[in-house]
RNA sequence: GGGCGAUUAGCUCAGCGGUAGAGCGUCUCGUUUACACCGAGAGGGUCGGCGGUUCGAAUCCGUCAUCGCCCA
């Protein structure tokens, strides 16, 4: 028994951290079967993102999760990784260091963004052991690592080698404040006020057209005027020829059913690119493509115009008209366009209109779409076997699916994977300059990965022989491969270690925040079903965001952000983590003072309760097997006991059905209600006087010893998951040869077997009798407004029948000391001035002592 | 505009076909030898509105409203 009356939660988290660490408790063994594995696939967090309050809630779920599962017996195979490639790094290296990437030289550049990358993972490794996550260390991971960058490469060839992967030149998102192309998850639509102008084209036959759009200044870029075969007009204008205003471009006039009659004139024209219906126009009507936008988001020189599939009637106009378009921005091109249109007198009306623009995620910028040459995976035709790998998949909650299914099947675009950046993974593709072969894609040897293009060569050619791939892949496309990467293995035709592969691949459950879905998950799915058919997990648990205590989300101008480390230090890990083990996954949950102030009790009274049980088994020298063993070898005799083992029996039944279902919170609420109330309002109480040994009953009082000693035991082990450092401090204080023989109550196999007892409903229904005359004397006691130790000197009692007679008299002596009644009357008859119990089976009389 | 969540006691949430639940807060009481970061008791809700199915609905169906998210 320890002497410390309080609990130094500081002092206790570190000591054990630091011990799991240096113990390598919650260390892999790489020796274990598949079946005996439990793998989890932690999407490696983004180190450029500040430390989260939310990162603690997402992660601390997984745990729980993880926790579980090793107790129950499995290896668990849980990494941690960090996700330092990319865009969003390069983004915060140039706003911390106020550089910018293209000011430098490209090594430079990598080399300040690695230094930036350390200082930023440490802070999350710092975090996520100061949370106590049972991750195992020696599995850590960065994407920009040699390996990873290997599997990421290797990834690609498999792909290529697959014809999964195709470059060619094609519409693309494209974000001009960053130049880079993007892929369809990262859009994101904004509002934005507008103006929907109409326009009037010549007819070149004469009369005129009005065409309605929001984008004048791709006008230049007209290849056509859609209308809808049922618009009033489409008989009269279907395949004649107008010319584009300013521009004097002849262009046809083609039905279309997506035309919508409805909006504006009812005629629209398509370009080279307003959106994603012009690039469908320009594909089935075979449209030409007319660049008038730079990568740099401003109006070109027009390269091209003025050619026979370009032509103009106007060829000296419109040069005027281009020299003064070019070198604008978007929005500047569109007020000139407007103005030279006024002038001309060719704007016929106008009308405010809110339009959704698609943005860059990231950067915010408006998006346009740019034909250039991209790598992209082939996704569009292979919807139906994603949706059917999405269908093998388990989803917690079941409805987050269908966020997923939705992704798919509104899918447009193949997945662009390149990105014209720095910091990331370079393709291992070169582009051959050998004449008589010039442009052929020559990709490294699987065996040479992972290669610097910039400065490697292909085998079979020198370095001025080839043209370096130039691009980086996207993110994604390198956190997309994190179970390959931790399994070694790629594919069947690309296994790095094989036999590690099959012990790894696919996992059991990966944990993720519910908006990434479209973009990890997808990403993760589609990896594993291009270079396996195979889903990368078997489940996968979605998590809410944790919101500031308003219900808002948590927002740097709102003010209410809140820094984990700093309720870290108020309240310790095991109390935060007990706020996250309240909520379920896929919701969100607001971060909350007072669920926070009910751990901060837990935890106290948890202290307290394992102190007072250990108080009473001072000198016990019993040999406690299980529960169910020391009833059957009547070391375990009283009612009340086998009352309390029998409800802990069923709260280790729910518990551990509840946590294998994800289901944590009601796990741990169940462990929780019966700790407090079963256990520590009922049980204690009604135990003391045996437990006390003031009553000379010796086998009553190992009876009593021996169930606080399971109680305890059972109950710590219950809590472990949520209170990791609690619960090792009080295991090793007061069951030190066991918890020595462990190790660590977190290590496997330590979660509370469920045929180590059975519920025992005999013992259950003779208990509650006794539950229900103290029930019913601490409403007498609290109504006539005296102590519960106030005595009752003549305690009367009428059973309803002989069962409830036979039930009361088996708990009467522990129930006696425990309400302070000093004799007991059996009733033949309901008293006068009788209390009936709440189920009615009991009447009660206390007599006068109490008035 | 489509889809998905949420709407239950003052607050935070559980329940999801069979007489409304928990914790916090409130009120009353209690120095009971684990714990006042405690214990006992009390009060508090026509389960967002309206329709429907059912012997019976917070729970199933329809519809509307408000909030949030995802996607157009």
């Amino acid at each position: 028994m320890s002497s410390v009356q309080q609990y130094d939660v500081a002092a206790a988290e570190k000591k054990w951290q630091e011990h799991w660490l240096a113990a390598g408790t919650y260390a892999w063994d790489d020796k274990a079967s598949r079946a005996e594995s439990y793998i989890i696939d932690t999407p490696p967090p983004t180190v450029s993102g500040i430390l989260h309050i939310g990162h603690v809630y997402s992660y601390t779920q997984t745990d729980l999760i993880a926790r579980f599962q090793r107790m129950a017996g499995k290896n668990v195979f849980y990494p941690i990784g960090f996700d330092d490639n990319g865009l969003p790094t390069e983004r915060l290296v140039e706003k911390r260091r106020n550089i910018r990437a293209n000011d430098m030289s490209r090594e430079a550049f990598i080399a300040i963004c690695h230094e930036e990358v350390q200082d930023a993972e440490a802070d999350f490794r710092a975090l996520f052991r100061e949370i106590a996550l049972s991750v195992d260390w020696t599995l850590e991971y960065q994407t920009i690592s040699p390996h990873s960058r290997r599997v990421s490469q290797l990834s690609v060839l498999d792909l290529f080698e697959k014809d999964h992967l195709y470059r060619r030149p094609q519409p693309t998102l494209w974000d001009p404040a960053d130049r880079t192309a993007l892929a369809q998850a990262e859009v994101t639509e904004k509002e934005s006020p507008g103006t929907l102008w109409q326009v009037a084209f010549d007819l070149e036959a004469g009369g005129t057209v009005e065409i309605a759009t929001t984008r004048p200044e791709l006008l230049g870029a007209c290849g056509a005027l859609l209308i809808h075969p049922d618009h009033p007009r489409a008989p009269e204008l279907l395949g004649k020829t107008v010319l584009t205003p300013l521009f004097r471009v002849p262009v046809p006039i083609l039905g279309d059913e997506k035309a919508d009659p409805e909006k504006g004139t009812g005629i629209v024209m398509c370009c080279t690119f307003g959106d994603t219906t012009d690039i469908e126009w320009w594909r089935e009507h075979q449209l030409p493509t007319r660049v008038i936008l730079g990568r740099d988001g401003r109006l070109g020189d027009f390269a091209g115009f003025g050619a026979t599939d370009w032509p103009s009637r106007d060829l000296e106009g419109a040069k005027a008209v281009i020299a003064q378009l070019q070198g604008l921005k978007v929005n500047a091109a569109r007020e000139k366009t407007v103005v030279l249109l006024t002038e001309d007198g060719r704007i016929t009306g106008s009308t405010a209109v809110t339009r959704m623009v698609p943005c860059a995620e990231r950067s915010g910028a408006p998006l346009e779409i740019l034909v250039t040459p991209q790598w992209f995976v082939r996704v569009l035709d292979k919807k139906a076997a994603l949706l059917d790998k999405g269908r093998q998949i388990t989803w917690y909650p079941e409805y987050m699916k269908a966020r997923y299914d939705g992704w798919v099947e509104g899918l447009k675009w193949d997945w662009c994977i390149s990105r014209q950046r720095f910091f990331g993974v370079p393709f291992p593709f070169w582009y051959s300059k050998r004449a008589g072969e010039e442009g052929k894609i020559l990709a490294a040897h699987p065996d040479d990965l992972p290669v610097d293009p910039l400065v490697d060569a292909p085998r079979g050619y020198s370095r001025n022989e080839v043209e370096p791939d130039p691009d980086v892949m996207d993110t994604w496309a390198t956190s997309s491969v994190s179970p390959q990467l931790n399994s070694w293995g790629i594919s069947p035709q690309h296994l790095l270690d094989a036999e590690r592969h099959a012990r790894l691949f696919p996992a059991d459950l990966r944990p993720q925040a519910h908006e990434i879905i479209r973009t990890w998950a997808f990403y993760t799915i589609v990896k594993s079903h291009l270079h396996q058919n195979s889903v990368p997990w078997h489940n996968i648990a979605i998590s809410g965001w944790c919101l500031a205590a308003d219900k808002t989300k948590m927002s740097k101008s709102k003010g209410n952000v809140v820094d984990p480390r700093d309720l870290l230090k108020r309240y310790g890990a095991d109390v935060v983590r007990y706020w996250t083990a309240t909520s379920k996954l896929g919701l969100d949950t607001a971060l909350s003072e007072d669920v926070l102030k009910v751990g901060k009790r837990l935890q106290t009274k948890l202290w307290n309760a394992a102190r007072f049980v250990m108080l009473q088994l001072e000198g016990f020298e019993g040999q406690p097997t299980t529960p169910s063993q020391d009833v059957a070898s009547g070391l375990i005799t009283e009612t009340i006991d086998k009352w309390v083992l029998s409800r802990l029996a069923r709260v280790v039944k729910i518990a551990t059905e509840k946590f294998a279902a994800y289901e944590y919170a009601d796990a741990f609420e169940a462990v929780e209600r019966f700790f407090w109330a079963d256990l520590c309002d009922n049980y204690l109480e009604l135990v003391k006087a045996r437990a006390y040994g003031e009553s000379g009953d010796a086998q009553g009082r190992v009876s009593a010893q021996m169930t606080l000693w399971h109680c305890l035991e059972t109950v710590l082990r219950l809590i472990a998951p949520v209170m990791p450092h609690l619960t090792e401090e009080l295991y090793a204080a007061h069951f030190p040869a066991r918890h020595a023989a462990l190790g660590s109550i977190h290590k496997s196999g330590t979660w509370p077997k469920t045929d180590e007892q059975a519920p025992d409903e005999r013992a259950e229904r003779l208990g509650q009798a006794g539950i229900q005359i103290l029930s019913a004397i601490r409403k007498v006691k609290s109504e006539r407004k005296v102590s519960i130790k106030t005595p009752i000197p003549v305690l009367g009692i009428h059973a309803r029948d002989a069962d409830a007679l036979a039930a009361i008299r088996l708990v009467i002596d522990d129930l006696c000391h425990t309400v302070t009644a000093e004799q007991i009357a059996w009733l033949d008859a309901v008293p006068a001035d009788g209390v009936a119990t709440d189920d009615g089976a009991f009447s009660l009389s206390v007599g006068t002592a109490l008035d």
